[in-house]
RNA sequence: GGGCGGUUAGCUCAGCUGGUAGAGCGCCUCCCUUACAAGGAGGAAGUCGGCGGUUCGAGCCCGUCACCGCCCACCA
C-alpha cells in the first residue's frame, strides 16, 4: 500500500514540524539584497518583546504579515519578512527584577553594570520564545538576519538620531508635569497612561478667608496635595465668588496664604466653583499655575513619599497615610463641610498598574509639531494608506494634537542617553566628551524611541547598506489598533525625517480578536489562550468551552464543552497552524472579533478536505503529465473557470487587506466547487484514466495549492511533495503567468444548472422517501443539459430515458431549471410521499406567482422601476407558470 | 465627554452600488457509496435591536432611541 493510500487522514501534528524545518533549511526567507524596493516586497515585524509570550492577537498578526509575504512571493517578488525582538525596557528590567528578588538578590544590590549584564544573560536564555512560536506558527520570517532593539549597531542610529533631534531643538531638558508611575520609579509617557473608573471620596474642604469673614470652600479627592496648593481659583464671572477675587484664605493645617484668583478653567457647576491649584500635583493646576505664575512647592516625591517641603509633621508618610491623617485633622478643626462618594476617571500606569502620581520632574522631551506636519500630510494625501480607512482618524486626530513627547526613563535597560553634564556644561553627542569630569546622565531612552526606527535601522541604517537600497521603504506595516499613536505615528514621523520616505506605505489594522464571552482576553481574566494550544493541543480554558450550543455558561443544557468540539472538554484537539492561520484570518473580519473555535475547526476541515482531494487526484495519476492541459469536456472548462475566478478575487481581496473573505473565498472553491462538484462529476472518467482529464486536474491541484499556500502552507506544502515531477518547495513556487483556460460563462451557466437540478432532485427523492441506493426512471424534459445529462443521471440516480411520444404516464415531475424532469413509474415508489412533495411543490410555485403577479399589478412598480427590472420580474412569472403547469 | 465599530438562524459571522435572506458550527432525517465518518445527501430554523422617514420596493439609505465592545480625553 502507498503512502497515500494509507494517509487517510491529514496530521498536522505529524506533517508540521518537518515542513518547518525543509523551509527554514532553504534560504527562501532570507532573500538576497538585489533589487529595488518597487519591485521587491517588504514587511518589519512588529518586534516581538524578549519577554512576550505570543499570544491570539500575535498570531492573528503573524499570520496576517505570512500570507502577504507569501502572496508577494508566489507573484516572483523578492519578499524578506523583516524579523527582530524589542528589549521593552520597563517590561524586561521588571522581570529580570522580580526573578532576582526571588534569588534573595536585587537591581539595587547588583548595581547597575552588573544587571544590565545579568539582563542580557537573561534575555539570551528566555529572548527568544516568541521568535520559536512564530516559527512553529509557519511565518516566513527572515530567521537569519535577526535584529534586536540594543544590538550595537541599532544603538548607533539610535544615539544618532537622539543628537541630531538635540541638534535640531527638537529634543530638550525641562522640568515639567509628567506622569510618574511608582510602581516603575520612572516616568512614563502619555500613551503609557491608561484611565480607570475608580470611586473615590470627593471632600468640601473650608478655606478661612483671611479677612475673617468666613470661609471659602474646595472640593478634592486628594485632600492630602493642599500640602502644595499655592491658589484658589474660581470662574471670573462667578457671581459668587467675584468679590473675594484677589483676597486672600488661610491654607488650614499650614496656615500659608492663598490668593484667590480668576481662571477659566474653573467650572462654576462643578463641586462648589472654587479649586484648590497644587501646581506640582495635577496637569490641570500644573497649567493654571504657569499662567499666573504661581510658585509650585512640591510636596510629593519621587519616591511616593512626602517631602521636606510639608510642614514637620507629614514628611516621609507615604501619600496614603497622609491622606488618612489630613482628613483626620480637619474632621477635628471642623473643617470638612461635607464628603459624598465620588466615581471618576484615574489615571494608572499600563505598566506597573499603579496610580499615576503626576509631579514636577527634571526630565528630556521631545517636541513634536515639526514632525508630525509632514506625517499628516502623507496619510491626508494618500502616501500612506490605512486599512481599513477609518484607522487613520485614530492617527489624524492625535497628530493633529500632539504634545511634546516625555522620552526619558528612570531605568537601567535600554538606550542610556548620549548626554553628560559637567558642573553647568552638557554635552550631547554620539561619542562621550573628552576631558575630565563628565558624568552620563543615568536615563535611558523610552523603549518607543528606538522602535520608532523599526523599518529603518533594521536594514542597517544610518549606513547606507545594500538591504536597505533593496527594501526600504517596505511595504505593509501590520498591528493592532492600540498601538497606532505609540508606534506606527512616530515610525512615520522619523521616517520622513531621517531617510526623506515614508517607512510603509500601506498600514493594515487588524482585529482586536476578545474572548469567547466578548470579554478581552487576558491572562489575569483566564480568558486568555496560548495559540501553541490550539496548534498542538492544550488546555481550553473554561470560556473557551462554554461559547457553543444552547444553554450557556449557565449550563443546564449540558456539560460544557460536550457541544460538538472533538476532543476532550478540556482539551483542545491539535488543529494545527494551518488550520489555526486560517480561522484567526477568517474570523477577523470585524474591528474586534470573538474568538470561534468554529472557525479554527473549519480551518482544520479545509485542510483536511484538500489533502483528501489530493490523494484522489494524486493516487490516480500514474506518473509526470507535463503535456499542455485541453480541457476536454463542459465540467473541465468549468473548473478551469472557476479557478480563474478565485484567483482573480482572492488578488483582489487580499489587495484591498480584506484577508477574511479571501480566506472563505478559498474555502467555497475546495470545498464547494472542487471536492463537491468537479471530482464528483470527472470520477468516472477517473476510473477510466483519461489523459486529457488526469492533465486537468494536476493542472487544478497544483494551481490550487499554489494559491492556498499563503493562508496554509503546511498542507500544501506536503501536498506538493506529492505531485509527480514537482520540484524544489511549493514556498517557492510562482503562480502560472498564463492562466490555462479562460473565464467561461457558458460553462458555468451549464454547471449551475446541472448543480441545481442534481439538488433539486436530491432534495425531492428525500422528500418522496425514495430509497438512497434506488435508481429511478426518468424522462428530461428540460433544455441546457446537452452536455451534462449523462451526470445529472448519474448523479441523481436516475436512468433516463428518452423522451417519446408513447412514453409511460409519469408518477411525478421534478422541477428544474430549463423545465422538467418527470419520473416514470418502475421504481420502488412510495406514492403517497411523492403526492405529498407535489402538493407542497404546487403550494410553494403559486405563492411565488403570487408574489410576482403582486408585484406586476402594482402601477408603481411597473411605472418606476428600471425596465430590466420590470422584465425580468414578467420573465420570472413565465417561468413559473410554465413550471407550474408541468407538475 | 468625544470618536469608531457592532446589534441578521440556537452559537460565531457573511450579505457587493437598495430588487423575493446566506455560510460554518449545532439540531433533525438518511447514508460506513473504493479521496475524506474530523465524511456525504437532504431538512427544520430568522417580524435582519426598537421606532419613525425616503422609495414602486429597505437587512442595505436618512433620522432617532436602546443596548454591547473598543479607542481617545487634564472637570476638582
Amino acid at each position: 500500500m502507498s503512502e497515500l493510500e494509507e494517509r487517510t487522514r491529514y496530521e498536522p501534528a505529524e506533517v508540521e514540524p518537518r515542513i518547518a524545518h525543509r523551509w527554514l533549511e532553504s534560504g527562501l526567507f532570507s532573500p538576497a539584497p538585489e533589487g529595488s524596493p518597487e519591485e521587491n516586497y517588504s514587511i518589519a515585524i512588529p518586534p516581538p518583546n524578549i519577554t512576550g509570550v505570543l499570544h491570539l492577537g500575535h498570531a492573528l498578526n503573524g499570520s496576517i504579515q505570512d500570507l502577504l509575504i507569501r502572496h508577494a512571493r508566489a507573484r516572483g517578488q523578492r519578499a524578506k519578512w523583516i524579523l527582530g525582538t524589542d528589549h521593552a525596557g520597563i517590561a524586561t528590567q521588571t522581570q529580570v527584577e522580580k526573578l532576582l528578588i526571588s534569588q534573595g538578590s536585587s537591581r539595587k544590590e547588583l548595581g547597575r553594570e552588573r544587571f544590565v549584564e545579568r539582563t542580557w544573560e537573561w534575555r539570551q536564555e528566555y529572548g527568544g520564545t516568541m521568535i520559536s512560536q512564530l516559527k512553529r506558527l509557519g511565518a516566513s520570517l527572515d530567521y537569519a538576519h535577526e535584529r534586536f532593539t540594543l544590538d550595537q549597531a541599532y544603538a548607533r542610529a539610535v544615539l544618532k538620531v537622539f543628537v541630531a533631534l538635540y541638534e535640531k531643538g527638537y529634543i530638550y531638558r525641562d522640568r515639567y508635569m509628567v506622569n510618574w508611575d511608582p510602581g516603575t520609579g520612572s516616568a512614563i509617557s502619555d500613551l503609557e497612561v491608561e484611565q480607570q473608573k475608580v470611586t473615590d471620596t470627593l471632600y468640601y474642604v473650608d478655606y478661612p478667608l483671611s479677612s475673617g469673614s468666613g470661609a471659602i470652600t474646595v472640593a478634592t479627592v486628594r485632600p492630602e496635595t493642599m500640602l502644595a496648593d499655592s491658589a484658589i481659583a474660581v470662574h471670573p464671572e462667578d457671581e459668587r465668588y467675584r468679590r473675594l477675587i484677589g483676597e486672600t484664605a488661610i491654607l488650614p493645617l499650614v496656615g500659608r496664604k492663598l490668593k484667590v484668583i480668576a481662571d477659566e478653567y474653573v467650572k462654576p457647576e462643578f463641586g462648589t466653583g472654587a479649586l484648590k491649584i497644587t501646581p506640582a500635583h495635577d496637569p490641570n493646576d500644573f497649567e493654571i499655575g504657569r499662567r499666573h505664575s504661581l510658585p509650585q512647592p512640591s510636596v510629593i516625591g519621587e519616591d511616593g513619599r512626602i517631602t521636606d517641603e510639608a510642614p514637620e509633621p507629614y514628611r516621609g508618610l507615604s501619600v496614603a497615610e497622609a491622606q488618612t491623617k489630613i482628613v483626620q485633622q480637619l474632621t477635628d478643626q471642623g473643617l470638612i463641610a461635607r464628603q459624598e462618594p465620588y466615581e471618576h476617571d484615574v489615571p494608572f500606569s499600563q505598566r506597573s498598574g499603579e496610580r499615576i502620581e503626576p509631579l514636577i520632574s527634571l526630565q528630556w522631551f521631545m517636541r513634536m509639531d515639526e514632525l508630525a506636519a509632514p506625517a499628516i500630510d502623507v496619510v491626508k494625501n494618500g502616501t500612506v494608506r490605512f486599512h481599513p480607512e477609518s484607522s487613520k482618524k485614530i492617527y489624524l486626530d492625535w497628530m493633529e494634537n500632539i504634545r511634546p513627547w516625555c522620552i526619558s526613563r528612570q531605568l537601567w535597560w535600554g538606550h542610556q542617553l548620549p548626554v553628560w553634564y559637567r558642573d553647568l556644561e552638557t554635552y550631547v553627542g554620539m561619542d562621550p566628551p573628552k576631558g575630565e569630569g563628565w558624568t552620563r546622565d543615568p536615563d535611558v531612552l523610552d523603549t518607543w524611541f528606538s522602535s520608532a526606527l523599526w523599518p529603518f535601522a533594521t536594514l542597517g541604517w544610518p549606513d547606507q547598506t545594500p538591504e536597505l537600497a533593496a527594501f526600504y521603504p517596505t511595504d505593509v506595516l501590520s498591528t493592532a489598533r492600540e498601538i497606532i499613536n505609540l508606534w506606527v505615528a512616530r515610525m512615520i514621523m522619523m521616517g520622513i525625517e531621517f531617510t526623506g520616505e515614508v517607512p510603509f506605505t500601506d498600514v493594515n489594522i487588524h482585529s482586536v480578536i476578545q474572548a469567547p464571552d466578548g470579554r478581552r482576553m487576558s491572562k489575569s481574566l483566564g480568558t486568555g489562550v496560548d495559540p501553541i494550544d490550539l496548534i498542538e493541543g492544550g488546555p481550553r480554558p473554561p470560556v473557551f468551552a462554554e461559547q457553543t450550543g444552547a444553554g450557556g455558561p449557565s449550563g443546564d443544557a449540558g456539560h460544557p464543552g460536550d457541544a460538538g468540539h472533538p476532543g476532550d472538554a478540556g482539551e483542545f484537539p491539535a488543529y494545527g497552524a494551518d488550520a489555526l492561520r486560517w480561522g484567526l484570518v477568517a474570523m477577523s473580519s470585524g474591528q474586534d472579533v470573538r474568538f470561534s473555535e468554529d472557525k479554527v475547526a473549519q480551518g482544520q476541515q479545509l485542510a483536511n478536505k484538500l489533502w483528501n482531494a489530493s490523494r484522489l487526484i494524486l493516487m490516480s495519476i500514474p506518473g509526470d503529465q507535463r503535456a499542455a492541459v485541453e480541457p476536454a469536456r463542459i465540467e473541465d472548462r468549468w473548473i478551469l473557470s472557476r479557478l480563474q475566478r478565485m484567483r482573480a478575487t482572492m488578488d483582489a481581496r487580499i489587495a484591498e487587506f480584506d484577508l477574511p473573505h479571501a480566506a472563505l473565498e478559498l474555502y467555497d472553491f475546495v470545498h464547494g466547487e472542487l471536492c463537491d462538484w468537479y471530482l464528483e462529476i470527472v470520477k468516472p472518467r477517473l476510473r477510466e484514466g483519461e489523459a486529457a482529464l488526469q492533465r486537468t486536474l494536476l493542472h487544478v491541484l497544483t494551481e490550487t495549492i499554489t494559491i492556498a499556500h499563503p493562508i496554509i502552507p503546511f498542507v500544501t506544502e506536503e501536498i506538493w511533495s506529492f505531485v509527480p515531477g514537482a520540484e524544489g518547495l511549493l514556498a517557492a513556487r510562482t503562480v502560472g503567468e498564463a492562466p490555462v483556460g479562460e473565464v467561461d460563462p457558458r460553462s458555468e451557466t451549464a454547471l449551475a444548472q446541472l448543480i441545481d437540478a442534481v439538488q433539486a432532485l436530491r432534495s425531492w427523492r428525500n422528500s418522496a422517501a425514495v430509497k438512497p441506493g434506488a435508481t429511478l426512471a426518468g424522462r428530461l424534459r428540460a433544455s441546457g443539459y446537452e452536455e451534462t445529462g449523462e451526470d445529472l443521471a448519474r448523479l441523481a440516480r436516475i436512468t433516463l430515458q428518452s423522451a417519446g411520444p408513447n412514453g409511460a404516464e409519469p408518477v411525478a415531475s421534478v422541477v428544474v431549471p430549463g423545465g422538467v424532469l418527470d419520473i416514470l413509474p418502475g421504481g420502488d415508489l412510495d406514492l403517497e410521499a411523492t403526492e405529498r412533495r407535489r402538493a407542497e411543490q404546487r403550494g410553494k410555485l403559486q405563492a411565488e406567482i403570487d408574489r410576482a403577479e403582486k408585484k406586476l399589478a402594482n402601477p408603481g412598480f411597473v411605472r418606476k422601476a428600471p425596465p430590466e427590472v420590470v422584465q425580468a420580474e414578467r420573465d420570472k412569472l413565465a417561468r413559473l407558470k410554465q413550471e407550474l403547469e408541468a407538475l
